[in-house]
DNA sequence: TAGTATCTACTACGGAACGTCGTAGAGGGG
DNA sequence: CCCCTCTACGACGTTCCGTAGTAGATACTA
C-alpha cells in the first residue's frame, strides 16, 4: 500500500511524534505548504480508512497515531515487492547483491539482537 | 515504478520468451483474457515510454523485450521501497527480520556466488 | 493492379487514487 | 444566544491504467 506525497508528509509528521497528534497539529506541523485545514483532515480520514493510522477520541477531536513503525511499513512494503515475483530466491539474491556488506551485516547483526 | 495488473501481464510473457516478442506474440500469448490486439499494443507503447521494455524493429513491426530481468525489477523496487525512508538501517533489520535464516543464507551465498 | 490483411500512431473513455478544498452542521465556551 | 472549532460529506481536477476504436501506411495476393 504506497502512500502519496502528501499522504507521506503527514505520515512522516506522526511518525515524528512522541504521541498521537490532531488534525490541527499535524496541519501546523506542515507549514511549508500552505493547505487548508480540512485537506489535512482529508487526507488523515484516508489514511485511517487504509488502516495505516489509528484514531482515538479526544473530547470532540480525533488523534491521530500510525498503526506501525516507518520502519514495519518500509519492510512490509520491501516483503511485498519481493512476494510478488515468481523466483523471490533468485530477486533476494539480487537485492543482497546491491547492499553494501557492511550495511548488510549490520541489519543482520541487529535483527539477531532484536530477536 | 510499480507496474498495473495488464501491464504485469504482459512483462509476464516477455520475461517468459527466449527472445523479444512481437505486439501480436504477446496477444496470442495472452489468451485467458480476450483482449484486444489494440489494447495490448497500447500496454506495450506505454512500458516502452515508461522504459520498462526495448523496443527494436522487425521490417514494420516492433519487437518488445524487457529491459531488466524480473529479479532485477523486483530488486530496484525493493531497493526503491528502502530508499524512501530515512533510517534504513532499521528499516532493513526489519526486513532482514521478517526473512527466514535459510532463505537469507542462501540469498548472500548466491549474491557472493554472482560477484 | 485492385483488394485485403497487418501493423502502427493517435485519440478516447471510464474508473480509481490522490491532492485539494468548500459547505453544512454539531457541540462547547463566553 | 453567539461564536469558534471540529467533523462529516461531497466535489473537482489530474494522473494512471485497462480497454478499445479509427485512420493511415505497408505488404501480400489474386
Amino acid at each position: 500500500m504506497p502512500l502519496g506525497d502528501l499522504e507521506r508528509e503527514v505520515m512522516t509528521q506522526l511518525w515524528g511524534s512522541a504521541g498521537p497528534l490532531s488534525v490541527r497539529q499535524v496541519h501546523e506541523a506542515i507549514r511549508g505548504r500552505d493547505l487548508a485545514y480540512t485537506t489535512v483532515m482529508t487526507v488523515l480520514d484516508r489514511l485511517a480508512k487504509k488502516g495505516v493510522v489509528n484514531r482515538e477520541r479526544d473530547g470532540r477531536a480525533w488523534l491521530y497515531a500510525p498503526v506501525q513503525t516507518r520502519e514495519q511499513m518500509t519492510a512490509g512494503l520491501m516483503m511485498d515487492a519481493l512476494e510478488d515475483t515468481p523466483d523471490q530466491d533468485a530477486a533476494l539474491a539480487h537485492f543482497v547483491g546491491r547492499l553494501s556488506p557492511e550495511a548488510l551485516a549490520a541489519a543482520i547483526e541487529a535483527a539477531r539482537r532484536q530477536g
